[in-house]
DNA sequence: GCCGCTATGTTGACATCAGCAACATAGCGG
DNA sequence: CCGCTATGTTGCTGATGTCAACATAGCGGC
């Protein structure tokens, strides 16, 4: 699983609890889907009373936000990497690549861990409600533009960049719901 | 909202409480998410006892899978007539536009009704689990590959209608949870 | 016309959950 | 050494899903 990248949650009584919380929500969201993320099971894993998750987590819905926010800080670091990195030793990358590249990422990001993708993106979570949610969603999406960007620099192309994103984004939700898989998808992006 | 298309439920005593508990169900998601469509408020809006479900339902997910496989039905009517029906008065369709037709349909069907569109692609459902729901999404894929498969005749094409039906999956995933608007998703088809 | 059968709906119960309030404890600073 | 605040616990309430036992209504057979 992904690295956890909260901001310096100085260790009390339990040691990270939040850490451990999130850690046990994505566990069982994996494990028994979204429906199976319980504020009182993920206490038993952290070995913590019932109750002890309140002192981080305004509710459930904080808890599932606080999870698909790692997932956003998650994917904007695929992106990041994908962009930088040069596709093949030596050579630099022309914007296609870079942008397949993207799109292989992006893929590969929701093949990766499909319950957290369909957190992410299911609707279940109102954005709007959750500024920290908002903030990583945000920062993803920016990621993801400034890329595509960078790659069509002329103007008049915002809607060959919300095709790309919108294919992108289109296969990697058949490949989490399992209708087709990430070979097949990966082959599409070019 | 669309009509139910049950097959020939006998009206006993109450009515007809398999079709006004997933109306319930439909209202309840469109008023408060997933979260809240349960199988007691469903019984209370339709008047009966909290158990009553039971004798129509295993349980809440199966009322949810009948919720969402009257969404599949919906969207393969949607796409039949896109698919049938002449893009403009008396002239014969061009395949591409019959494509856009479907593409528009398609988005159409996801901006009236983003929960319920939420719910059939949200992967809270297992289909598996499901028959009912298995076949109707399966009918409402047969339909859009249908037409698609009329469209582009020539062979080695899947990986353009597989690109086709991506980039119109992720713009009504993109317009269901707002990302983008619906005009703009539009714009986006041809 | 009456009897029993099955589909349908009801009542009651139990375990689990989210969330609230009151209380306990641990580390920190004065 | 004292008290303060962050953290965690215990106990409770109301709602929910689901099971079991019971009640009722319409139908077919006689």
């Amino acid at each position: 699983m992904w690295a956890l990248s909260t901001s310096s949650e100085t260790a009390y009584h339990h040691g990270d609890l939040r850490r451990s919380l999130i850690a046990a929500a994505h566990e069982l969201l994996r494990d028994g889907g979204v429906e199976a993320v319980t504020l009182r099971e993920a206490a038993r894993l952290a070995g913590v009373s019932h109750n002890a998750p309140y002192r981080h987590f305004a509710g459930r819905e904080a808890l599932l936000a606080a999870l698909a926010a790692e997932g956003f800080r998650g994917l904007r670091r695929a992106l990041d990497e994908a962009g930088r990195a040069a596709p093949s030793a030596g050579r630099a990358a022309m914007p296609a690549e870079r942008l397949t590249d993207l799109g292989r990422a992006y893929l590969r990001f929701a093949d990766a861990d499909r319950p957290v993708f369909r957190l992410m993106f299911g609707g279940t979570l109102e954005r709007a409600a959750h500024p920290d949610l908002a903030e990583a969603a945000a920062q993803a999406f920016g990621a993801l533009r400034d890329v595509v960007a960078a790659g069509e620099p002329a103007a008049g192309t915002e809607r060959e960049s919300l095709r790309a994103w919108a294919l992108v984004h289109g296969l990697a939700h058949l490949v989490a719901d399992r209708q087709i898989d990430a070979a097949r998808a990966e082959a599409c992006l070019a």
